[in-house]
DNA sequence: AAGCGGATGATATAATATAGCCCATAACCA
DNA sequence: TGGTTATGGGCTATATTATATCATCCGCTT
């Protein structure tokens, strides 16, 4: 006997929104930017940043290889490597140092502070800005008298969504 | 010809301290916590923490196994990063994520959040408790409605006396 | 003695990442 | 024109990090 719904598998698409619209405005900055920049966002780069951009889950390297031969048939390890090193110079994705895998930065085109939210469950990365931390943290390095070069903050749990459907 | 004093040279102890107390202490601290768990501080685990404690720096699991040889010389990846997963779990040893290294934990004893800010010049780790970074995170999870399970922050730069080398 | 669980031994392999060398192209310069 | 450099990427190999699996040992309980 099953009531009208099914709220663990009410799915259909993972964190509503317009992902085509996402992919269209990451893709179309990545391109400003290097075009900007003097850079080139060649064939390759450009096909491994919308595989990255294919959800908001973190993608890992062989993933994105395995992904690739279909269209780079000749891909190897260096290739994605290369790519990613990058796309990630360019500040358009982001490494996830906790799960080696890689993801689309969502506030692209510079290098900066961020908060990664990762979702053990749905595995997706929400990216924040955070600035309340970023300057608790400015303040704990004043302390320390640590001068920070890089500063990334990847927490692990659940997400909104998926601690709602464990709630229910 | 020399002068008196090597001034970039002159670093005879890495970050002033007595070390052999910080190791003594670490260890003891162990012994006790595994005693009062009822698990077992076996002599593999004792002698990888007695290791990783050889200095403040992250260490490479691979490192370990190479030092470790000579006492165990059966030893393997799998001794390693099994006597790794029980001092991680009973909270003894950091993992830093960004480096897949491993670390002594300073406050030991229980999980608990972490500030680390690892030097790129000395490789040195410091722990902070930083409590306001973690205040702030957690308003941001509030925020976001994110249920976190783990807050490790990791930051590299440098530290106070590599920053000040550096000017000098 | 038999049975159990935790720890370790032993072997193999998976997963992640880089090194080094070469070649093609394009831009830049003498 | 020809030389030179910079960049991207193919290709091979190898380094580094981590886990899976099955066997064995040991202390403890029944
Ligand atoms: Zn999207
Ligand atoms: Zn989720
Ligand atoms: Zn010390
Ligand atoms: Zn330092």
């Amino acid at each position: 006997m099953k009531t009208l719904v099914e709220p663990t598998l009410n799915l259909p698409e993972p964190n509503a929104h317009n992902h085509q619209q996402c992919v269209h405005d990451a893709l179309k900055t990545a391109e400003h930017l290097c075009s900007e920049r003097g850079v080139q966002l060649t064939s390759i780069r450009h096909q491994v940043l919308e595989l990255i951009w294919e959800s908001h889950k973190a993608v890992k390297a062989y993933e994105l290889l395995d992904r690739i031969k279909p269209l780079q048939n000749a891909a190897k390890p260096a290739t994605i490597y290369r790519a990613l090193d990058f796309l990630i110079a360019q500040g358009l994705v982001h490494r996830v140092e906790s799960l080696n895998a890689f993801v689309g930065c969502r506030c692209s085109g510079h290098q900066h502070e961020q908060l990664l939210l990762i979702c053990k469950q749905c595995e997706e990365v929400e990216e924040r800005t955070a600035g309340k931390v970023m300057q608790a943290l400015a303040e704990e390095f004043r302390q320390a008298g640590f001068t920070a070069h890089s500063k990334a903050v990847e927490v692990h749990g659940l997400c909104r969504r998926c601690a709602g459907l464990g709630e229910a």
